[in-house]
DNA sequence: TATTCCTGTCCTG
DNA sequence: CAGGACAGGAATA
């Protein structure tokens, strides 16, 4: 482990085996990944393959393999992506710095139907004024609808951006009733 | 309204 | 260890 991981932000500690399943959903293809504590990663994109190396470069030491329990959280995820107004069950292993957690688990905080601007959510956390910090933690987030970073949107209400495409960030808000 | 500066955290060389 | 990049925001003209 003396050498540096190529390209794996905020990877120390991270899981040995990681189990993953790929579905459709109607936002495209849906990728959840699981650890031996939980699911740690669910990405969305236009194809399997995009999203398995996204995974690969994410766990870059880890040993991934397909199939396994992690069918049930696919599904779960899928449900939560179709309904977000459910949420997810299922037990999160998340992984990041201090700072991101505060600001996910924030995130989690923020119900289905409400959204929060970066500011307010810094302020949440206890550092107003570290909006941009927020930003840049809300695209770190490797749980894409358990972690519900779609809801964090600009003080004037602009959409700004998604990791996984505004497009989808937009879809997401008109089903949970926030935009027209 | 458009421009400019400031901010906190993380990644890269 | 230092510099740069950002899914923002507030101040200024």
């Amino acid at each position: 482990m003396s050498d540096t991981t190529p390209k794996a932000p905020r990877a120390s500690g991270g899981p040995d085996r990681i189990r993953y399943a790929v579905g459709e959903c109607s936002l495209g293809t849906i990728l959840v990944a699981e650890s031996g504590h939980g699911v740690c990663a669910i990405t969305m994109g236009d194809d399997a393959d995009e999203l398995l190396r996204d995974l690969e470069r994410r766990f870059p030491h880890a040993e991934i393999t397909d199939g396994g329990p992690t069918l049930e959280g696919l599904a779960e995820a899928v449900a939560c992506v179709e309904q977000p107004v459910r949420g997810m069950d299922a037990a999160l292993d998340v992984q990041g710095t201090p700072f991101q957690r505060r600001v996910w688990r924030a995130l989690r905080e923020v119900p289905a139907g409400e959204t929060v601007s970066y500011a307010e959510l810094a302020r949440r956390i206890g550092t107003p004024g570290a909006a941009r910090a927020v930003a840049q933690a809300c695209a770190a987030n490797p749980l894409a609808v358990a972690i519900p970073c779609h809801r964090v949107v600009r003080s004037d209400g602009s959409l700004s951006g998604y990791r996984w495409g505004v497009e989808r960030k937009r879809t997401l808000l008109q089903r949970e009733g926030v935009l027209s």
